[in-house]
DNA sequence: CCCGCCCCTG
DNA sequence: CAGGGGCGGG
């Protein structure tokens, strides 16, 4: 018997995941000091690393074009990628819809191939992982003895108790490491900044660097060992040699990323930090420097970026501890991951990849620690308000005070903002991976969309500047989204949780966003549905969806528009052609699309129903429809219409309104 | 050949 | 709303 769910297995996705990445436009690498492909995955860690907005921040590096070119160049072409153009096989045709983002996609870097080349085998293992925990486990677990963390010493179950108490240690430590992590990727990028800067200024003060130099292997130890809290939670002394940085690392992130934008400029001239990789300041001029410093980047960078992603799913491992064996769990790792050494990477890659699987299957726990973890921005009064973008996106916790789960509870922040928070943060992330979602192993996935598990936020209308005090939203968020459906739970669970395929969730989103495009574009859908696991079927059921959507509305058109031309040349007919909000005709798209009706109909749509309305009327009055396909005509004007959906559909979930609610 | 669309049907 | 056939464009 087939069940419903055949028709969404995985399909293996013979596309390239690299397709994300282009070429740069003119990305010569020789007019570069090093080449951009280099660093061209930076995405990934961005909105990681620059988490409070990623744009904000960008945009003040931005304001010293040439300093940097490829990760400049290359971070906007990341917005566009991930919310406007994440096209695998490439959209031949954008039908009818205008498309945003014509940049091109970043160059493969050689990172991007290397990040690739670890975390594609989380699929392929995901299979033989058992297996694998048996053979290769052991001998890798004791290599691991860096990683304290995951490692339990007993791994007997008499030892339950101990280990719970142990997990939960854990878990708060892994908070902690988490956003420590991320503070010494800011640093990091601060550091190299000062290198970039001392080289633009070199004339001024570039002098010194040689004895600023931090080994590599320093700078690998500061983002390796974490084992103490005290030292995970910033509290350790700085290991690098910058005053101004000391400071600045002590007191938390929070203070490095209000600092970061304006001090970056005013501290390029100032202490000289030296990245290591055995470079000699002026080396790496040549391309042969240039390519070392490329690689020391590449692989700090790296490194960073593959803890962070361990040890949060890590933390997810933990919280599903019931059901995953601590022997696997222990497997991960977060030893540093030499990514341009093959021989190195290897081992260390399918380490990675193991444990994923696991975190996957079961999510009973759905209140995902991280959620805890994640602050509101407007906890803190120095910071600006965050309700300027459209598109907040990442809005880390400030500071390490945060992360503590002593948050007031009756804090006044709207905790969707909250969830908001991880969502964009991960969804976006995990978006710019360089691998194409089929091939991710499904626990990666998922990991991504757990975090969507939080109140599933139909609590956009928030985020929005428009100030829309609608009694309702409470409403809403309390379940009422289903508005009689009856799907009240599947709503929820379906922003939550991305099963395989689409949910009455996924619908109701889907037919809210048929107010702003009637064509939507296949790419346009997989940048709407974020929580979704996109693949052939799933692609299709979507379009499908559209094409149904377009279906009713052009039928209702046509009904509507032969009552009007029977009603004769009349006062009444070019009432019949008027569709204000209160005819029969609203009413009934309204019931159609928006059945809760918690959602304000765009004024847009309303005018372009009645264009497709009278363009009916006209057909039908002139006798064209006759000719077996007139409606050609109609749709082809109706699919230029199209306008751009709010980025509030961006977010997994159901959107709210954005707009004023009687 | 694949994809997306339309149309029809259930 | 899903399936399936037919059609046209790349």
């Amino acid at each position: 018997m087939d069940s419903p769910s055949d028709r969404f297995h995985q399909q293996p996705s013979q596309m390239c995941p690299f397709e994300l990445y282009h070429s740069l436009p003119d990305s010569n690498p020789s007019s570069h000091r090093f080449s951009p492909g280099s660093l061209s995955s930076h995405p990934l860690f961005s909105p990681l690393m620059h988490p409070n907005s990623a744009s904000q921040r960008w945009g003040s590096f931005r304001q010293r074009p040439g300093l940097f070119p490829g990760l400049l160049v290359d971070d906007d072409i990341r917005e566009e990628d991930v919310f406007g153009k994440r096209e695998f096989a490439t959209p031949a045709s954008q039908r009818c819809h205008g498309e945003r983002g014509q940049s091109s996609a970043p160059d493969p870097g050689e990172w991007g191939q290397d990040f690739a080349r670890v975390k594609r085998p989380r699929m392929d293992s995901a299979a033989r992982s058992e297996e694998e925990t048996g053979r290769d486990g052991k001998r890798g677990r004791k290599s691991r003895a860096s990683v304290r963390m995951g490692e339990r010493k007993g791994e007997k179950p008499g030892n339950r108790r101990e280990s719970r108490e142990g997990r939960k240690r854990q878990r708060q430590e892994l908070k902690l490491q988490l956003e420590e992590t991320r503070g010494k990727l800011l640093e990091l990028t601060r550091k190299v900044w000062r290198v970039y800067g001392g080289q633009a200024d070199d004339e001024k003060g570039g002098d010194e660097q040689e004895n600023g130099a931090i080994n590599l292997d320093e700078v690998a130890e500061m983002f390796s060992d974490s084992d103490d809290p005290l030292i995970s939670s910033g509290f350790s002394p700085p290991r690098c040699s910058s005053k101004k940085n000391n400071e600045t690392n002590e007191n938390g992130n929070a203070e490095i990323f209000p600092e970061t934008s304006v001090d970056l400029d005013l501290e390029l001239n100032g202490d000289q930090v030296w990245l290591g990789c055995s470079l000699v300041r002026g080396e790496w001029e040549s391309a042969e420097g240039g390519q070392k410093f490329a690689q020391a980047l590449k692989q700090e960078l790296a490194n960073v970026v593959a803890q962070v992603i361990d040890r949060v799913v890590r933390l997810y491992a933990e919280t599903d501890a019931s059901t995953v064996t601590s022997a696997s769990v222990s497997q991960e790792t977060s030893m540093p991951l030499d990514l341009n050494s093959d021989r190195r990477a290897r081992p260390h890659a399918v380490e990675q990849v193991e444990a994923l699987p696991l975190v996957t299957k079961s999510p009973q726990d759905k209140r995902a620690p991280i959620a805890q973890s994640v602050l509101l921005p407007q906890a803190n009064p120095s910071l600006p308000p965050l309700s300027q973008p459209p598109l907040p996106a990442l809005l880390p916790p400030r500071s390490k005070d945060h992360f503590l789960p002593s948050y007031p509870p009756d804090n006044p922040v709207p905790l969707p903002l909250l969830h908001y928070t991880m969502q964009n943060l991960f969804a976006r992330s995990l978006s710019s991976l360089p691998l194409h979602k089929d091939c991710l192993s499904e626990s990666f996935m998922d990991f991504r969309s757990h975090n969507s598990a939080f109140p599933p936020l139909p609590l956009l209308g928030q985020l929005e500047p428009s100030p829309s005090d609608r009694a309702r939203e409470g409403g809403m968020r309390g379940g009422g989204a289903g508005g009689g459906d009856g799907g009240d739970a599947a709503l929820y669970l379906a922003a939550g949780s991305s099963q395989e395929g689409l949910s009455p969730c996924h619908l109701k989103k889907a037919k809210l966003m048929f107010f702003y495009a009637r064509y939507p574009s296949s790419s346009t859908l997989k940048t709407y549905f974020p929580d979704v696991k996109f693949n052939r079927c799933v692609t299709s059921q979507l379009i499908k969806w559209f094409s149904n959507f377009r279906e009713f509305f052009y039928i209702q058109m046509e009904r509507f528009a032969r009552q009007a031309a029977r009603e004769g040349p009349t006062s009444a007919r070019e009432r019949s052609l008027r569709l204000g909000r209160d005819t029969e005709l609203y009413r009934i798209l309204n019931m159609h699309y928006n059945k809760s009706n918690d959602y304000q109909v765009p004024e847009r749509f309303v005018e372009i129903s009645e264009i497709a309305l009278r363009e009916f009327f006209s057909a039908i009055q002139s006798g064209r429809d006759t000719d077996p396909c007139w409606k050609k005509a109609i749709y082809k004007i109706i699919c230029k219409l199209d306008s751009p959906v709010p980025d509030s559909f961006r977010l997994p979930g159901c959107p709210t309104d954005t707009y004023r609610m009687g």
